[in-house]
DNA sequence: GTGAAAGCGCTAACAG
DNA sequence: CTGTTAGCGCTTTCAC
């Protein structure tokens, strides 16, 4: 059996309340009795076990991250930046992959309500913004990143979509394509919409007309924008550039262009979004959309436990990050 | 507050300790009883506490993952396997990045000493055998991924790096390649002596002569890798092939050759090890050695909470799975 | 500044 | 088959 805070009071001669109050630093305890506490405890090699007092103090001092996919570079990339913080403040980080399953992200929010963790952070969440809310509103702790969820109480980090997605057509405008090729993720996906949002904005800043047979749905993955371009090659239609809403279908137009013998950035220039690392290493060296992904998870970390422990700072709850483009080769024209 | 089992006992009208079997299925309940209190868990929206159910039964249904950098591929495949096999047998997964850091691992340790963990699952530790085996004895759960440890009570799953080494070089002599550099990893490392005790070995085998000054540590890492060769290259030592220890030093030599002019495969043939993604995107594609690092990571906590439930399989504590060398254009001769 | 005692919510004997 | 009871190991009033 392990030892107990009763051992260690027996060994310091005083009682476990005193002992509780030196590991807690709850109340002023006089020096002298502090240090024999403290040194029964070196002597036993004493430590609180974690169910009691997680029992008795209603914490459990963790948290968990539900992500649709743990190794996927972006998600592990929050995830490191919410464990080192969540480490600094003394928080445990649960992960749950919900591989994509609504109904497995659901399962994983029991872990509040069971009270096994203080609060959640969800990450690329297949939840509406109103099944997020009612959480929230039953009392439990939830912050969200890469969307903005309209709730006083749920701490949320995002970049803005439309903002970067204008600043990628107009880079492509500028190196003079005028046919770009939107390929988005799945329609559920608020990245997805805003992303095109900004595609669309950018077009009517440039007056060049929309059209729609030039959108096609990648479903954010290597697959989905391969077989979304072969569809495109297939149909004959015109264009000169591609702007994939992520990496991954980036990679996929990538493949493609290299069955039907397309040159990038020549016949086409391509750039997708998340700046995952093969983009340095793909020739022709990737242009895409760089978001400060640990700071992120860094971040809200920080706000959940904020808000977990009433700290109601007066400052910001939501946090719109910038997010940068890397122009890379395959979106240059080489003069 | 929550709702709590005395609540549920009371709708239902019987005692908490029936709930409590009804939910543990501990031992038999008539069938009318159960759809009593099964109906009033339900109306209520009861599910128990996960603290009080820990306290008393002694046990979190929790295990936790030390890893040196979470974010690094090999290990977040290893932990999705390991996640997604934990969460089929209802248990939690704690994230542990420990920053190659021998200090933070053992604080991490501290999880099963205060019982917040059952086990705990150590990928790349620092720790030495006998650390680990030290921590086994004093009665916690441990499983080890990536190496043997000689000890009845610890879980090992690694696989056998002599052997895929010499393979690697057998390829290479294949290719009429007789200078063969070898980067190792960082001295502490087990991976980094048999791999270069499988290089020994091959060479052996072929009669070559071991050449020591062919010998360079890259640390594991690109810059590790890139160093190395800058420095191997300076020196103007005669030789045709770089096998690296991991894909990250081999992405190393890519640089360095980019940078002197080498061209891969025909003047310097590079084969690195873990089949990191972007071997296949890199130009050109990388030969490389690729492990079931997703079954390795479920196999092991299978293992782990085998161990931890008493289950004495008679069957196996170690694993030494099969990896396979897969041949890419960085080390094919163009006929 | 310190101790006594109650109790966090659950499970496991032990009766019946 | 079901209820009563006693803790799991800790923190926290409330006295003193």
């Amino acid at each position: 059996m392990d030892i107990k805070i009763i051992d260690v009071a027996a060994i310091a001669g005083v009682s476990p309340a005193t002992v509780s109050r030196v590991l807690n630093q709850s109340s002023i305890v006089s020096t002298k009795t502090k240090e024999k506490v403290l040194s029964a405890i070196e002597q036993l090699g004493y430590h609180p076990n974690a169910a009691a007092k997680n029992l008795r103090s209603q914490k459990s001092m963790t948290i968990c991250v539900i992500v649709p996919d743990i190794n996927a570079a972006y998600f592990s990339e929050v995830i490191k930046g919410i464990e080192n913080m969540a480490y600094a403040n003394k928080y445990k980080v649960i992960i749950c992959d919900a591989q994509n399953q609504k109904d497995r992200e659901l399962d994983y929010l029991n872990l509040l309500v069971n009270r096994t963790v203080d609060g959640a952070i969800l990450i690329a969440s297949l939840l509406s913004d109103a099944e997020i809310a009612q959480f929230s509103d039953r009392g439990y702790f939830i912050a969200v990143v890469g969307r903005y969820i309209e709730h006083a109480k749920i701490p949320c980090i995002y970049t803005d979509n439309v903002k970067f997605s204008r600043e990628v057509i107009h880079h492509l405008v500028g190196q003079n394509h005028r046919e770009i090729v939107f390929l988005s993720g799945y329609a559920e996906a608020i990245d997805s919409y805003e992303r095109l949002e900004g595609y669309l904005k950018a077009l009517r800043e440039h007056q060049i007309p929309f059209r729609p047979e030039l959108i096609e749905n990648g479903n954010f993955n290597e697959e989905g924008g391969y077989d979304a371009m072969k569809r495109l090659f297939e149909k004959k239609l015109s264009f000169t550039a591609v702007f994939a809403a992520n990496d991954e279908m980036a990679l996929g137009v990538y493949r493609a262009c290299a069955e039907y013998g397309i040159r990038i950035p020549d016949q086409l220039a391509v750039v997708g979004v998340d700046n995952n690392r093969i983009c340095k290493y793909i020739t022709p060296t990737m242009s895409t959309v760089n978001q400060p992904k640990y700071t992120m998870g860094a971040i809200i970390v920080e706000k959940l436990i904020d808000q977990m422990n009433d700290n109601q700072h007066p400052d910001k709850r939501t946090f719109k990050v910038d997010s940068e483009l890397i122009i890379r080769n395959s979106s240059q024209s080489r003069v």
